[in-house]
DNA sequence: AAGAGATACCTTGACAGATTAGGTATGTTC
DNA sequence: GAACATACCTAATCTGTCAAGGTATCTCTT
C-alpha cells in the first residue's frame, strides 16, 4: 500500500514538525526516516519536503543551519522553534478530532 | 476547534461515500448531517460539496436522481454505486494505515 | 582511473482539490 | 413583506503536491 498526494497532505508540516521534536535534523536524514518508519509506504517527494521546509521557516515555526558531516558534506539542519513546538501541540489536538469525525462518517 | 481545509483534503470524497453507504441523500442534508455529526467541527463548504459530487459522478462512484420534496422544492438524490462501494473498501484500508503512520511521526 | 550509486542540496511548471465569493429560486415564519 | 431556511450551482483564485529536471561530493567496485 502506499500512501501520497492529497491523502496526506496537510500533514506534512505536522509531520515533519514531530520528527524535528524529537532532535534536530536534514532533508535527506527525515526522507530516509520516513520511508523507514513506514516501511515504504509513506512517499515523500523531495520537491514537497523542502517545500514544507521553506514553508515552516517562513511561519518561524523552524529554523536552520549549516553543518558538515564527518565526511565534509554539508547539511542544512532544521531545528523546532518554541513557536514550532506550540503549533505541533494544536496541530496534534486537530488531527485526533479529524480522525474521531472522519471515522464517524465511515 | 474548526477542522478545514488540507486537513481533510483528499478525504472528502471517502466522507461522503461513508454518508451515502448508508442511504441516498443530497446535497444539503449531507451538510446540515456532517455539521450536526461533527458538532460544527467540520466545516464543509457547499463549492467543496459539488464539487466532489461532480468528481464521484464522472468517475461513477455515485449516481444523482431528481426527486421532489413533501413541499416540491426539487432535491438531487445521489447514490453510491456497486464501484463506490469496493472504491470506499479500500479508501477505508488507506485511511486506517495512514492514520497509524501519521500517528507514528507525532 | 572510470563508472555507478549513495549522499545532499535545490527549483520550475503543472495539476488537483478547497475556498472565496458570488448567483438563482422556492418555502416558511414573524 | 422581510428575514430566514431550504436547495441548487459556478468561476476565479489559492495552496500543497508532484514530475522532472538540476548541481555537487563521497564511496565502492572494477
Amino acid at each position: 500500500m502506499e500512501l501520497t498526494g492529497d491523502l496526506l497532505r496537510g500533514h506534512t508540516d505536522m509531520i515533519l514538525l514531530g520528527i524535528l521534536s524529537r532532535q534536530d535534523s536534514y532533508g535527506y536524514e527525515i526522507n530516509k526516516k520516513i520511508e523507514v518508519v513506514s516501511s515504504g509506504a509513506f512517499v515523500l517527494t523531495e520537491a514537497t519536503l523542502y517545500t514544507s521546509f521553506k514553508r515552516l521557516e517562513k511561519k518561524g515555526l523552524v529554523s536552520s543551519y549549516w553543518k558538515s558531516s564527518d565526511t565534509g558534506k554539508r547539511r542544512k539542519y532544521y531545528s523546532i522553534t518554541p513557536l514550532g513546538r506550540t503549533t505541533l501541540e494544536s496541530l496534534e489536538i486537530s488531527w485526533v478530532e479529524a480522525k474521531q469525525i472522519i471515522d464517524a462518517f465511515i
